[in-house]
DNA sequence: CAATGCAATGTAATGGATTACATGAAATCG
DNA sequence: CGATTTCATGTAATCCATTACATTGCATTG
């Protein structure tokens, strides 16, 4: 009964039938889509195990029967129904991509990275913007758990909760989450962040500012420590009152420079936690009247898009965009192919580019 | 159980647990995820139908059968299957937004309003990055019709073919396409490219260079009737040497000035079909001394968040981005919940906004 | 008190594809 | 030539949740 209804409904061989309107069968002999395994085994004479086979397995089936099969679905415009197939195989061959703020340009490198190793693998890759928030985090989760994907790349430093049973298929990527059990990708954020000090220090700088990112980000207490650790090798006593926080927005980096000058700390070089922050610091800066690098240096960190672009041009740390997604795209496909490869940290390095933000320090401002 | 185990994983609280290594049912006596309606109905001794009707419509059971079955549900960590749920019901509550470029910072915001108003409906979002590629528009657009997306939001000016009866469940943002039965929200552009040339007239500019974005999209080619009608107005003739074409990104803005500059045109403001290419212009542009506003002004198109930020801070097009994701996304919410509605083409304004990069028209350069 | 209605729950059909197992025909072997 | 593989295909079970329809028990009503 209720079949019937459904056929007629969806597939509605049958005479006007009259949906809508006219529209009779005649002007409008557009064949009516076929939607199922079953209504292309009757079309095509064969049962559904063979259309199935001739789909997923082409080898296993006669040269002829192919064809006819794949003639019959070709001009039927059949589709299989994905969710079926996936909720009987149990993949989905689907990854998200949770990145916090799409509105940074720093993920887009990272995205592509994924998505070319995705495509190889036959993955896709669909993007969920979390803004940073636990519940959307959670919630793209939930479709792991749910099983509309099968895995996650998180860019943030949270691994959200999976019930699931064993291993997690979550990769982390750009952060990195202390959970010996996931595998991460990211550069060694010590070690650039220190690049960038020394290389002020050559310059010849010696009261360096510093605006870190959320300390609730461990990349961040690095980048801060590599700042820590500079300072140190160069004998520069660390001044706490030079050290600020912001939050990754432009905004946070003019505000940051503010606070700075409102309390009269003199400093001829500020090194920043991301690039938006040093774009931030940078225009703060120049509405002071301080010349960017003549008065004051200024080095972020990413080497997002824009960051040739400012002017002056920013003196940055480059990471390695591309390569990140690429890693954090392949850890992830050989976990999902085996679950027992044990979980690995990876850590990749970040270079200086010198622009023209930075220059040498001259005697005294003012 | 499972909560502890989860807070280890998680937190890696515990002890050794050991992760690898033994694992022999005794030490490792975790229990098992249950996964389906049926384990759960049992252990609550209930029937399925119950335990689904307490998830799904909690007001139909009594309150202390629903109540049991939560705390049963919730004890065991159990997350239904959405395919399973998604197959049976045929809808998934999901819907892909298309978006040709995610480091193209325009869309984050419309993104953003897609996202509201998809979620006080109940809706995930899921976005699919593109690259203008027709292939991969393709890809995710087959998701609709294996079922795994309810619906998707084009941001480009290409209606993906999608092989089902009736309506298609598309909505296109930003861009327009002329096939009629498609909705589109989008903003007047020839009307505000008009408003941009205006405003550069009414400050005296009179050699208007023009660069365009690719002909094949209707929003470049309706910038440059703006940009046309503008001039005619102004009684200006049209001077085709100073209209180029770029292809969006900030090196087409660089490189459409050197070739002005390089044919020796004299021009003393420049309009470009979006914000990159005017930061590409302006960079352009003092790199070879020119000064902005002082020798030639620019106005972009967009208003993306960089271009409050570029220095001179930029004077541009502002979309109302978030409302077109808005408006997108009701779009697409009504036609999911009723395919008759008909089809509408929805225009909003777009506003100047004025910033630094404009200046009165000085006597003449050098 | 029988009749009727309603609330709560159960049983089983259903969605659409995959695939283990079964079958039949053709090919290979001793 | 009968036995054994191999190949191509078919039949039916399966994945898991939803829901139409059936059933049961109880309250309401005339």
């Amino acid at each position: 009964m209720w079949e019937a209804k459904l056929v007629s409904a969806v597939g509605s061989k049958g005479k006007g039938q009259g949906a809508k309107g006219k529209r009779s069968s005649k002007d409008a002999p557009q064949q009516n889509r076929v939607r199922t395994v079953k209504e292309i085994a009757a079309i095509a004479k064969v049962s559904v195990a063979t259309v199935s086979r001739a789909l997923q397995r082409p080898e296993i089936v006669s040269e002829a029967t192919r064809q006819h099969i794949h003639e019959v679905v070709k001009r039927l415009g059949y589709t299989p129904n994905a969710l079926a197939r996936n909720l009987r195989t149990a993949r989905t061959r689907l990854i998200v991509a949770l990145l916090p703020d799409i509105a940074n340009p720093f993920f887009s490198e990272v995205i592509r990275g994924i998505e070319q190793v995705a495509h190889e693998s036959g993955y896709s890759v669909l993007l969920g913007e979390t803004q940073s928030s636990l519940v959307r985090e959670q919630a793209y989760a939930d479709m792991v758990a749910a099983r509309q994907a099968d895995g996650i790349i998180t860019m943030s430093h949270r691994v959200p909760a999976i019930p699931i049973n064993g291993r997690l298929p979550v990769v982390n990527a750009c952060e990195y989450v202390k959970d010996p059990q996931i595998s991460s990708v990211y550069v060694d954020n010590v070690a650039a962040a220190g690049a960038a000090v020394d290389y002020l220090v050559t310059l010849g700088h010696r009261d360096i500012a510093f605006i870190a990112g959320p300390s609730s980000s461990p990349i961040c207490v690095d980048r801060e420590q590599g700042y820590r650790l500079a300072l140190q090798r160069a004998k520069i006593p660390a001044n706490s009152a030079l050290a600020t926080v912001g939050d990754f927005s432009i905004e946070a980096g003019e505000r940051a420079i503010e606070l700075l000058l409102s309390q009269g700390q003199s400093f001829s070089a500020v090194f920043c936690s991301n690039d938006e922050m040093a774009i931030g610091a940078m225009r703060a800066l120049s509405s002071h009247g301080l010349r960017v690098p003549e008065d004051v240096s200024v080095v972020g960190f990413d080497d997002i898009r824009f960051a040739r672009y400012t002017s002056p041009s920013l003196t940055t740390i480059a990471q390695p965009k591309n390569a990140l997604g690429r890693e954090a795209m392949t850890m992830l496909i050989e976990l999902l192919n085996d679950p027992e490869v044990p979980p690995r940290k990876r850590v990749l390095s970040a270079d200086l580019v010198v622009r023209g933000s930075t220059a040498p320090r001259v005697s005294r401002r003012g």
